[in-house]
DNA sequence: TTACAATATTTGTATATACAAATAAAAAAG
DNA sequence: CTTTTTTATTTGTATATACAAATATTGTAA
């Protein structure tokens, strides 16, 4: 459907605004999608994100700062959501040694074994919502996202 | 700057995945940067949609119902954003006469002179935020995202 | 070495999101 | 005409987002 029905919108729109209100919108519905995935799990999307930043980690800790600049929405509370992921002992948390300022977080087993249970569904779940394009679309959409972006 | 760059990803990623980043980050930036515009007017970008919904009814009063399933987040709460517009008297609220389970929301002249004011400063940073790609580049981005969500 | 600046994180507050449950009115069924 | 179902909205709860202020530690300069 096309973005002016999916918003059912009474005035026209010229090519910027719907490009925005169509990025804006499928975004929207992707995460919607993802969240039903990862509700079976009690994650939230961000929460998830978190886990597989440490999981790319591979064994090292990482601080407060280098989640957040790792991550989808940098505007996210780092904090809390440690401190949810904590609640579940999915991750530790320590001061570290070396620099009393910085919080050494580590992804547990548990953790790690949550994310190897999601990792086909969420493959699966890709693939599925990028099969309407081919190859060579989904590389035009990704370069013109990037080219968009970068300004 | 490519996807994997801007979230510093530690492990390659396939190209559904980066799509799929790419659109959720790119939104994200979007909103950041629509959100300074707005942020000197008092509003959400959740508030904004309302505002414009009601613009676009052309003095025709909105239910609760209608503005939800014109709005680009269709699960925000719209009770709870018209209540914020209320309490500024961009808005006014009533019960339908001929069925009372209906509200009837209208914008005021207050919100019609908010939006006016908004207009040219939204415009300009619509053009502005896709200035890098050409009119071609962008119906290709705008089929392409209409694609991919028709499934 | 005390004062000041920079860095890393936490906390507070308001708003927004997601979703379930509650409420109320209208429409349909018996 | 009462009961049930459907429709429209509101409320409650938990989480997330945005952003400013507070706190604590480290680094630097007078």
């Amino acid at each position: 459907m096309k973005i002016e029905d999916e918003i059912k919108s009474t005035v026209v729109l010229d090519l910027p605004k719907k490009i925005i209100l169509n990025i804006m919108y499928t975004q929207h519905i992707l995460s919607e999608k993802f969240n039903e995935i990862l509700k079976p799990y009690d994650l939230s999307g961000e929460q998830y994100n978190v886990l597989r930043i440490l999981r790319g980690q591979k064994g090292n800790p990482a601080n407060m700062c280098v989640i957040q600049e790792r991550m989808v929405a940098k505007t996210s509370n780092t904090t809390r959501l440690v401190d949810k992921l904590l609640l579940k002992e999915l991750v530790t948390r320590n001061v570290c040694p070396e620099n009393r300022r910085k919080i050494e977080v580590l992804i547990t087993q548990k953790g790690l074994d949550v994310l190897a249970d999601l990792d086909p569904k969420v493959n699966d779940h890709e693939k599925a919502t990028t099969a309407k394009l081919d190859t060579t679309e989904l590389e035009q959409l990704n370069h013109l996202l990037e080219k968009f972006r970068n300004q």
